[in-house]
DNA sequence: ACCGATGATTATTG
DNA sequence: CAATAATCATCGGT
């Protein structure tokens, strides 16, 4: 406290005895209402004088404060969140998200659909909040103007107040779009992997490509051009092609004993399905080696044939199946061994 | 709810 | 780069 050897009340005030007054005044607690003391000094004939001496010191004093503080800081995780937003359509332009999908199929639209969700839903918050943001701080702005009124308030000062005010508000922004970039990733992460939402192939579609894997049982590996046919007529992409081409050797591979029921399936529809085959042995020439005639049969991996008869050893690489020449290799030792058993 | 089948991806290899 | 092998995540039947 400052020692008051003024008498307070009643007298002729000095200039002096008047700041003494403020002084006293600002050092007591700002909310009690001390209304005599505030109208005695509105109403004193050098109140305006005095308000703008004051303002000016204030003024002053505030700008030397604030210099050093703060000053934004341009808060860089928002910027990155905003960038990113950006990036992934959320808050940008409606762009039409590329989303090179290779075989997942072109459910495309479902995704857009959900990222529209996400970006009315930002939206819709991001005005709330800015609504809410600029409210209060007209709300507080108007406050310290009223105040102005009866205390010495510099428009920088409400300015330094207005900035605190969104900074506290930014980090409620920041939430906001946190949130929403990690709906984005979450959203995105589910429809970038296509093993999510994985639809089996037509039946038909299976059957076309299990004929054409047991007709070529001996080279299950089809061309290019063998690839698009089958893409066409299965409906699907020449990469699910690959795809299944790729699962079933290694998967045929894997089990042989189980696949043989399958390939006899598949030999048995063939065969029912071609004229003239009579007399022809079971299961040897229309089956193996059909492109183009180039590959001989090779009776162990044709259906009818029971591998577990060939005294296969357990070793038994089976990548030689799909090799004509390694197979070959491989069936003159195994008919060795047979033969000297 | 479990479990095998299955399409797709990832890592590795030649 | 394509094939393989391992693995993932879902599907479909029980």
């Amino acid at each position: 406290m400052v020692g008051n050897s003024m008498d307070s009340s009643g007298g002729p005030r000095t200039f002096a005895d008047l700041l003494n007054e403020v002084v006293s005044i600002s050092e007591q607690s700002l909310d009690d209402n001390d209304s005599q003391k505030k109208q005695a000094l509105s109403c004193h004939p050098m109140k305006s004088a005095l308000f703008e001496v004051l303002c000016e010191i204030k003024e002053k004093t505030a700008l030397s404060i604030r210099t050093g503080s703060d000053e934004t800081p341009e808060d860089p995780q928002l910027m990155r969140l905003d960038n990113m937003l950006i990036a992934e359509g959320v808050a940008g332009p409606d762009k039409a998200t590329p989303l090179a999908g290779d075989a997942s199929g072109g459910d495309q639209a479902d995704y857009r659909a959900k990222l529209q969700q996400i970006r009315t839903v930002y939206s819709q918050e991001l005005q709330k909040y800015e609504e809410a943001c600029g409210e209060f701080t007209q709300h507080v702005r108007s406050l310290l103007i009223d105040q102005a009124k009866t205390r010495p308030v510099a428009s920088k000062e409400i300015e330094r107040m207005v900035s605190i005010i969104q900074k506290k508000f930014s980090g409620i922004q920041v939430a906001l779009k946190q949130s929403t970039c990690e709906a984005v990733m979450i959203l995105r992460s589910r429809f970038l992997d296509a093993r999510r939402k994985r639809r089996n192939f037509s039946k038909q579609a299976t059957e076309v490509l299990n004929e054409y894997f047991y007709s070529h049982l001996a080279n299950p590996y089809p061309s290019e051009e063998a690839k698009e046919e089958l893409a066409r007529q299965c409906n699907i992409t020449v990469s699910q092609v690959s795809n299944w081409f790729g699962n079933k050797r290694i998967r045929y591979k894997k089990n042989i004993a189980k696949a043989q029921e399958e390939a006899n399936m598949y030999a048995a529809k063939k065969a029912a399905s071609v004229h003239g085959l009579g007399g022809m042995a079971p299961g040897y020439s229309m089956l193996a080696g059909s492109s183009a005639g180039l590959m001989p049969p090779y009776p162990a991996m044709l259906p009818g044939q029971d591998l577990s008869h060939m005294g296969l050893p357990g070793g038994f690489d089976l990548t030689a199946a799909y090799n004509p020449q390694l197979m070959a290799q491989y069936q003159q030792s195994s008919m060795d061994n047979n033969e000297s058993n």
